[in-house]
Order: C-alpha cells, then sequence, then structure tokens
DNA sequence: TTTTCAGTGGGCAACCTGACCAGTGATACG
DNA sequence: CGTATCACTGGTCAGGTTGCCCACTGAAAA
C-alpha cells in the first residue's frame, strides 16, 4: 500500500485511457507527448501498482434487458454472515455486495427485469434464513453514473510534482 | 430497447472479454472456433447495441490513496434535486450518484483517504443548504465486488437459442 | 564523481487490424 | 416452389501496431 504515488502524466494516461480505451501505446505516445517506450512502461507500471486492474468491458444491464436497478439493506442474524454472503453470491441480479457499519448490515445492488420482476429477485435474496429485514430502494436516475476521473485528477494534483 | 437479444456466443465473448481484455478480434476467434468476420460482426453488434458501453480502465480508489469507501443516504429539500446534484458532481469523491424511490432520497458512493479524512468529505458533501439530512454507512469488506458474468451468462440463457 | 533511473529516438520482424471478396446454408417471403 | 436476405466461413491484402532490442541523455541519489 505504499509509494502507489500517481503524477500528472500517469493521471493524463488514465484519463486519455477512460476516453478512448481502445487506442494502442503508440497512439497514446502521440497524444501525450512522449516517447512510447515511456508511455509503455507508465502503463505497466500503472497494471502491476494495481492502480489500474484491467480493462474489462462494460456492459450495461438494461441492454441485457435488466432496466431496474435497485439499493436493498439487509439486517443479517448474528452469525450467519458468511452463510449469506454465499447465498447472495448465486444470485445472478446481485451486482455488488459490501459488508457495512450501522447495524451489523451489508448493503446490495440488484437489477431486474422490471418493477414486477424485482419483487422475486428480493424475494430470492431475502429469502433466505440468515437475512433478518431488508428494505429495499429503486434507482430512479442515476444523475452521476460511476466514474473515476475527477479522483484520478485530484490524486494527480496531490501527489505529482510534474509530469 | 428492443431487440437487444444476447445468444450464448454473445455471453462467450464477454465472458472471454471479462477474463482477458486484452486480447484483440483474431485471438477471440480463434478461442470461440467462429471466424475472426464473425466475432468482428458480433463484437461490433454488441457495442452498438449498447450491451458493451466501453473498454474503461477499471482504476482502484485504494492503488490511488482512497481505501475508504461508504455509502451515504440523503434526504433532499423539496425542489433542491438539480442543485444537489449539480453540487455532488463537483465533489471528487463522489463516484456515483442515484436517486431513489423511498423518502425523495439520493444514494451515493464515497470514497476517502481514511476514516478521518471520511468526515471531510462528508462534510463536502452534506454542507450544501438542499440536503436536510444524511445517513452514512462505512464499507468494511466487499464480498462480491461489482459483476457482470453471472448476470450475461443468465441473460444469454433466457434469450439465445443456441450459438 | 559515479551509479542509477526514467526518458528519448531509432530500428526490426512478427503480428493484428480493417477492409474487402466469393461461396454456403438456413430462414423468411412472395 | 423459387428467391431474397442474412449470418457465417475462409481467404487475401496493405498498412499500422506491438514487443523487443539498442545507444544516448539528463537528473537525482549515493
Amino acid at each position: 500500500m505504499a509509494g502507489t504515488g500517481i503524477d500528472r502524466l500517469d493521471g493524463r494516461i488514465i484519463a486519455l485511457l477512460a476516453r478512448e480505451p481502445r487506442i494502442g501505446v503508440l497512439e497514446m505516445s502521440r497524444r501525450l507527448g512522449v516517447a512510447r517506450g515511456t508511455a509503455q512502461a507508465r502503463l505497466d507500471r500503472l497494471q502491476s501498482n494495481g492502480v489500474i486492474r484491467g480493462f474489462g468491458p462494460e456492459v450495461d444491464p438494461a441492454a441485457l434487458g435488466y432496466p431496474v436497478t435497485a439499493f436493498a439493506t439487509l439486517q443479517i442474524r448474528q452469525g450467519q454472515g458468511a452463510d449469506v454472503r454465499a447465498h447472495l453470491t448465486t444470485v445472478p441480479e446481485v451486482l455488488e455486495l459490501h459488508t457495512t457499519t450501522g447495524t451489523g448490515d451489508m448493503l446490495c445492488r440488484l437489477v431486474a427485469r422490471s418493477n414486477a420482476d424485482l419483487q422475486r429477485v428480493i424475494d430470492l435474496v431475502v429469502g433466505f434464513d440468515g437475512i433478518v429485514r431488508a428494505s429495499t430502494a429503486i434507482v430512479m436516475e442515476n444523475p452521476v453514473p460511476l466514474r473515476i476521473i475527477p479522483l484520478v485528477e485530484q490524486a494527480a494534483e496531490d501527489t505529482g510534482r510534474g509530469d
């Protein structure tokens, strides 16, 4: 967890990749105004650093036929955490699961084919012994989709001496 | 929002890309046992469909120096929604923002440099006129990181006649 | 002063891409 | 029952890109 400092060049690399992910190292080096070897080395380092985890395809659940998103807060019976995790892992509609502070709770992101279908998903999720209570919030709008660039830029400013 | 049906071949393409995002169309066609043109056409269609939104780099906030994640539920004063959105958009630590059913609320994902730093971020977020109340849950563990493959596979089974 | 490191600019063969094309089998349609 | 349409195959082609190598420079650390 140590020297993962990001400088401005790294920030520009990430921002560029976010905007046009399909460009290669050569094109990248041209846009950045550095040598190809430099771009290559930086990119390699960002990946082995773990700053860039990968380039997996971003799949839109809505386009797959799952336009409804919801967040469910779960209250778990003492000591049943592991079982609940295992159970939720088997439900494809559970896109994400976190354990949180608060009332020994979990928070999970769900998708469904429709509001009606959401009922089925919720039943699937909470129809499990270790779950005491669940409260669900249906997402209406998503004014800020998952983003990272502003944070990258701030990190680059904070750490980077130059580029 | 119509014919975005995914068949098994599409499912395999997405799964393959998720596992090894850097492979090209040629290698992909070899692994899938289809002609290159087919793989290319499928991939193009998945992208213009919007099923695959892109291949942006997945950046790990922890590696950037933001190891703390939290979810904040915000209660907004009537009619102030737009202002709050605009405000939250300017905060880099806000990674994601949703408006949800419930008490006319919003849910946002935050990151911070430390638990102490989270206080600063929360102050930044809620120190805004339109926000009436906020409750924050700090993420401890992430048993299921954001995933899509299980859903893709289910969608492929449901829709696809073959591959 | 010397070592180390990041970056530069260049060159090379091997490979991949995007763009074509003709041919085939299945399906839908008049 | 022909026939158009569509997805797929398997092939070619030029041009661009990758991964790898090298020698050289400048700055910072030892």
